[in-house]
DNA sequence: TGCTGGCACTCGGTATCATCGAGTGCCAGT
DNA sequence: ACTGGCACTCGATGATACCGAGTGCCAGCA
C-alpha cells in the first residue's frame, strides 16, 4: 500500500510536524534526508497520501498534517531498530533509580515526575496490584464498637486496608482470634486468598471472617490499583486550546477511567493509542503510550504517557519502555 | 478612607467584574442597587478609587477592573453579615456528608471534588496531622533482612508507616519485643510520643527502638500531612492564558509548596490571600481561600480553594467555611 | 513510464485604514 | 455637591489589499 518513498515522505512529514507544529509543505520534505526527488514529485505522493487518509490539509494553500492514521503508520514503522533514549535521558533514569529509596508510594509518584520530565507529557503510573504481592502481616484493629479496620502489610511494603462494618459488636478476644486465623491462612500468600479462608465453626468469629472476605471481594480495582498522576503542567503546555487541557484534566482526575483506558489499550495489544483509537471522545487530540511492568516476572502494573497526538513517539516509547523495565526490576528487588 | 458611597461603588465593580470578566464602566455601576447618583458622579469616585489603588484601567477608554487591593477591600467588607451558601449548595454538602463513608483517604479526595464542584475552582484538602490522632495499634513488619516497616494504625482509621533501615539484622524475637514496647508506650497516645519511649536496656532491642523514633522524627511534613488536590479541570476553565494554567498546575503538583502556602496564609491570620498576597510569583493572578478544620476541638488540617483572583469570594468563603465545619464534625465522629 | 521545472492559482496571515462606540475627564450650571 | 453635556481616547471590528507558502497540473525530458 505504501511504497518505499511514500513511507519515507510520511515519516518526514510526521517528524517535521512533531517538532514544528506547523503544516509541512513539499519543499520542507525535500530537505529531509533520504528524499532525493523534486518537490513536484513529493507533491504528487503527498496528494496520494492524502487520498489514502494518511495526511490532511487544513487549507488549500497550506502544507500537510498527519491524520491519526498517518501517526499510526509512523508508529508501526518504528518497530524495526528499537529506538534508544538519548544518553542524557538514560543517565537520568539510571540516576533516579539509583538514588530513590523509601516508600513505594513516594517512589511511584516520583516516577511520574521522572517520566513527565523526560517527555514533557503527563505521566500515569498504576501501582502494583495488591493481589500480586504476598502478605507479610495481618491485623484487625477496632476503631469503633462495630467498625473494624482490616490491615494487611504486603511484602513490597505497601499496605492494604479495608474498613469493615460489623452487624454486631465483636469482643477483643474474637478479633484476636480472627486475626490469628487470617494471619495463618494468608501469610506469604496473596491477599485474594482470603476468599478461601476456612471457617472456624465459632459463631462469633465466623461472621467477622466472612465480613473481611466480603470487604476484600467488593473492594473495587480503585482500592488496589492506586493511580499516580504527574506532569499535568507539562501536558498543559503542549496544547493550544485551554478547552482541550480542561478535558484532559477531567479525565486524569478520574482514576477509574484512567485505569480502564490503560487496560483497554493493553488488552488490544497496543503500546500506543492515537487520537480516536483511545476510544474516548475528549481524547481525540491525545495519544496514550503505555507499557506494563512486571514484578518477579509477572505483570504487576503499568505506566503511561498521555499527551498531544503531536508527541515525540520515538522518545515517548523509549522512555516508557526503559522506565517500565527499571521500575519492574526495582520493585522486584523490593 | 473609603466613604460609604465609594465602598458601595467598589463593591458593585467587583461583583460585576466577577460575573462578566469585563471591565466595568460607570454606566453599569449606576444600574447596581444602592447607587442613586449619576454616572458622572460615579466616574469621579472611580477616578478617586483608581488614584487610591483600588481599581485600575486597562486602557484609557475602558472601564475599571479591581486591583488586588480592591479585592482585598471587597473581601474585608464581607465580614459583617456572614454570607450563606445557596440552599442548593448547602443541600449538596449535607447530602455529601450524609452519604460518604469508607476510608478517610477516599473521603478527603471526594471532599476536594465536592468543593471544586461547588465553586468551580481547584480544591485542596490537607489531611489531618498524624500527630493529632491517638495510636490504636502498632506493628513492626520485616520486609527484608535489614529493612523493617513500622506501621501504626490511628484511631481515625488512617495509617502511618515508616520504612526503617537497620544497621544490622534483627531477629523476629527482637522485633516482637520492640513492637510490644512501642505498643504499650504509644497506645492511645499520639504518634509523636514515640520520642519519649523508654529504652529497655537490651542491646538488641534499643537500637531498633531508636531507629523507629528517629524515623518518626525525620519524617517531613509531607509524610503526615497528605495533600489531596481536585478540580484542576475547573481551575483550568477559569483562566484565559494557558501559561497561567501551567504555572498553577506546577504549584499544585508540589505538595510541600501547597502545604507551606496554606500554612503561611493561616499564620498571617487570613482566610483569603489575593494575588501577590500569596507571596508566590506564579500565583499573581490567583487567590487562595483557606479554612482550617478541627477534630475534637483541636486544629487538624485545612482545606482551600485556589483559583483566579476573579473568583466569587462570597460563595468561596461560604463553601470553604461550611465544608470545613462539616468535615471537622464528621472526622470527629470518626 | 516516471520524474521535473514551470506556472497559474488558492487562500490564510498580516498590515493598513476607517469607523464605531463604550468609556473617560472636565466643566459649567443647578 | 451633584448633574448634564461634551470633546476626546482608543480598543475592537470590519473592509481592503497584498504577500507568500503551498498546491495541482501540464508539458517536456531521460
Amino acid at each position: 500500500m505504501l511504497d518505499e518513498r511514500k513511507s519515507t515522505i510520511l515519516r518526514a512529514v510526521v517528524s517535521e510536524y512533531i517538532h514544528t507544529a506547523q503544516p509541512v509543505g513539499s519543499a520542507h520534505v525535500t530537505r529531509a534526508p533520504g528524499i532525493d526527488v523534486s518537490s513536484a514529485t513529493v507533491r504528487n505522493d503527498m496528494a496520494q497520501l492524502e487520498a489514502d487518509g494518511y495526511l490532511y490539509q487544513p487549507h488549500t494553500s497550506a502544507g500537510r498534517v498527519p491524520t491519526d492514521k498517518g501517526y499510526r503508520a509512523f508508529v508501526d514503522d518504528l518497530t524495526g531498530p528499537r529506538i534508544r533514549l538519548g544518553s542524557n535521558e538514560a543517565a537520568r533514569v539510571r540516576e533516579f533509580f539509583d538514588t530513590t529509596h523509601g516508600e513505594i508510594e513516594h517512589m511511584l509518584t516520583a516516577t511520574t515526575h521522572l517520566l513527565a520530565g523526560l517527555t514533557h507529557q503527563a505521566a500515569v503510573v498504576v501501582g502494583p496490584v495488591a493481589t500480586a504481592a504476598p502478605v507479610r502481616s495481618v491485623q484487625l484493629v477496632e476503631l469503633a464498637p462495630q467498625t473494624v479496620l482490616f490491615v494487611a502489610v504486603l511484602a513490597n511494603g505497601s499496605i492494604e486496608k479495608r474498613m469493615i462494618e460489623l452487624d454486631s459488636p465483636a469482643s477483643e478476644d474474637v478479633l484476636a482470634r480472627v486475626t490469628t486465623a487470617l494471619a495463618t491462612h494468608l501469610d506469604g500468600r496473596p491477599l485474594t486468598d482470603i476468599a478461601t479462608v476456612a471457617l472456624t465453626g465459632d459463631r462469633a468469629v465466623d461472621p467477622v471472617l466472612r465480613a473481611c472476605a466480603a470487604a476484600e471481594a467488593t473492594s473495587g480495582p480503585a482500592e488496589s490499583e492506586q493511580v499516580y498522576v504527574g506532569g499535568t503542567a507539562q501536558m498543559a503546555g503542549s496544547f493550544e486550546a485551554i478547552e482541550t487541557v480542561r478535558e484532559v484534566l477531567t479525565i486524569l482526575e478520574q482514576q477509574l477511567v484512567v485505569v480502564t483506558l490503560l487496560r483497554d489499550v493493553l488488552d488490544r495489544g497496543l503500546q500506543v493509542a492515537i487520537g480516536t483509537e483511545t476510544g474516548m471522545e475528549p481524547l481525540a487530540d491525545c495519544s496514550v503510550v503505555v507499557a506494563p511492568y512486571e514484578i518477579d516476572g509477572s505483570p504487576a502494573g503499568s505506566l503511561a504517557l498521555l499527551g498531544s497526538t503531536r508527541m515525540d513517539y520515538p522518545q515517548a516509547l523509549a522512555a516508557v519502555a526503559l522506565v517500565s523495565r527499571r521500575l519492574g526490576r526495582r520493585l522486584t528487588e523490593g
